[in-house]
DNA sequence: ATGCAAATATACCGATCGGTATATGAATGT
DNA sequence: ACATTCATATACCGATCGGTATATTTGCAT
């Protein structure tokens, strides 16, 4: 027979109090003990919730995808032009000086990098996570074309992925240096992407 | 009084045995007995060569990293046009459909996502790494300014910059869907970048 | 061949790992 | 008030973790 979360509403304050803790340290690096001392619950209330480390891992990721994906989403919704809405996914994360980054990261990075080669069901996840990204772009940009806002010949396929890779290659730049002008910088060549397609 | 390794060429035979396997487990991941295991050695061997596991991962990323830079370097010094020197940087994980990624892909990229906040050691030889590549790519560009080839306003820090970030985002793109057409259209990027700067 | 030094292997350490069986406590319905 | 259900805490498991003290072997000089 199947796990069965005793408590929802457990099982989601202990994502809640732990999402942040693997986005730091890595499923590899983060312990049944880090999590007990995050939730100040035991282990057994945890593996009362959750089948196992695994377990938790993915529903954490879950988490912070998709607070991810709302952030987006609502900063996009507050702007009508495309362009706008566009340069949204190069401000996300920091615009200028004032970077604003969750701790850790961002979790597509923190997790694809870690994965790739060691679980696969997180892998998949964050296949998933990406690939959602880049079709919400896709859709933006096309949604664009047609506004007459953007021009028609645009590679929205070509754009989106070098706009994602930018972003997550930035954020590379700017965590591993500490000197987050490179990241502002590596977002300038985004802008500067975004301004190229229009039409005017 | 400070360690001294025991013997200089096993240590470097642990080094050699276990670069490949920090690159894809990552350090939290990476245990002893996965280093006594691909050195068919013991543990008293390991720690009379090295003080710790840190000190492990560290030789392995300086041996990773400084591969990197040997291949990329003989590989630019094949060619004579500025352009074709640079452009070994989007070839250089793989052109077109082949791709020729170390196991575990770069090594800037996956101890950095897992070093930034947790190893500041790591990180920092990260860091340097990543400046160093990012200098090596400033210099191609303004030789090539100064050689004609490339237009003289060309911004070499910021374009410098975004060729890294493309190429790291990238790689996690391909490496994290699996899809390596992604890589290589975001590499085409990278090509359009360099083509763009060019005087004629 | 023998003595010495250098390097590796053995054997062990306490701590922590992920995980589980069971006991205890807190609600809930009657 | 009491039994039942549901959820958490306790106590424990074997395995493995990183690390070390010591024994054994290897290679070299004489």
């Amino acid at each position: 027979m199947k796990f069965q979360p005793r408590s929802e509403s457990t099982r989601q304050f202990i994502i809640e109090r732990t999402a942040g803790i693997f986005n730091v340290k890595g499923y590899a690096g983060t312990s049944l003990s880090d999590l007990t001392e995050a939730t100040k619950l035991t282990k057994g209330s945890i593996y009362g919730n959750f089948e196992n480390k695994e377990d938790v891992a993915l529903a954490a990721f879950d988490y912070n995808a998709a607070n991810r994906v709302k952030t987006a989403r609502d900063k996009i919704g507050t702007y009508s032009s495309y362009k706008d809405k566009l340069l949204v996914y190069a401000t996300l994360y920091g615009s200028g000086a004032s970077i604003t980054l969750p701790e850790g990261g961002c979790p597509l990075l923190n997790t694809g990098t870690e994965a790739d080669d060691t679980n696969e069901p997180l892998r998949q996840r964050v296949a998933e996570a990406l690939l959602q990204w880049k079709n919400d772009l896709v859709d933006l940009i096309q949604q664009g074309i047609t506004a007459n806002e953007f021009r028609a010949d645009v590679d929205a396929n070509r754009l989106a992925l070098s706009m994602i890779a930018l972003i997550e290659g930035g954020i590379l730049l700017g965590k591993s240096t500490k000197n987050y002008e490179y990241m502002s910088t590596v977002l300038e060549t985004v802008k500067e992407m975004i301004n190229a397609i229009e039409v005017d």
